[in-house]
DNA sequence: TTCCATGCAAACACTTTGCACCGTG
DNA sequence: CACGGTGCAAAGTGTTTGCATGGAA
């Protein structure tokens, strides 16, 4: 994915201003940030920059369909750049770790709720929780 | 599920309150509730009862397994009694409507996790966002 | 020059915590 | 009568909003 997404800003109304380059490039490069840390990098690599502009950009840039959200912990939204594969979540809850998967591991499982619920599931926004067998053997906690 | 939650309560250490018998009544008789709902069902079937003791309720509730949390919303918590057979939410965007499904539309799925990725899925606690078949076809909101 | 975007601070929604008093075991 | 539970209020988080100013188009 180039450099279209300008166009898609403009063609939709919207300006192209620093701090939206600034988001983007941040979820791109971290692969999955929370507002919060967007924040942390944008500041670092330049300018002082508003966490509000941070949630706003964040949101318009998940309408152009550039970034995504997911809940990958109880408390907080994290965002991940749609360049990437489309992809869904794991989360272990004992040591935390997220590992994305490749949306054909759950290809039957969407066919299934198409069909027998009729339901179209939404993998992008997908996050399993539990826990890897590193962590279900290893019980020490 | 008959009355031997009385005896785990106990077991653990807690103490059996008349609030923590409201507060697990509410959540079986509501099925899916937030805290806030839970409060208000309490609060109508008798006394005044605190918000914060709801969500300590809650808690030791779920620690000793007799309610569970999904998070249906992008915003809160919904509990369920886990006296009903065990289940897994599928949520509508659009409509907001939730449905429980059987575990087993999910059984290979769940067995694709654990042998290829290494990965014990919790679907008790799983919540899969997308839209029904009516919603995607009435298309007009 | 027009509006969308930004910064800042205040408001919000949800949840947790500190503390004195209450009541179960 | 000891110790966990409760109510109440205050403090925390994470997120959103109002408003005056700034800057892309």
């Amino acid at each position: 994915m180039g450099e279209d997404w300008r166009e898609r800003l403009r063609g939709s109304g919207y300006r192209l201003t620093p701090q939206r380059e600034l988001v983007l490039a941040a979820v791109e490069r971290l692969g999955h940030a929370t507002p919060e840390e967007v924040l942390a990098v944008v500041r670092e690599s330049a300018s002082a920059i508003n966490l509000s502009t941070v949630y706003r950009n964040l949101e318009v840039l998940e309408e152009l369909g550039l970034v995504r959200h997911a809940h990958l912990s109880d408390r907080v939204a994290t965002y991940h750049s749609t360049t990437d594969h489309e992809h869904f979540h794991i989360v272990c809850r004992k040591c935390q770790r997220v590992v994305s998967v490749d949306p054909e591991v759950a290809a039957s499982f969407e066919e299934r709720l198409r069909t027998e619920m009729g339901f179209e599931a939404d993998l992008g926004h997908l996050v399993v929780f539990g826990s890897c067998v590193e962590c279900e053997s290893s019980d020490g906690e």
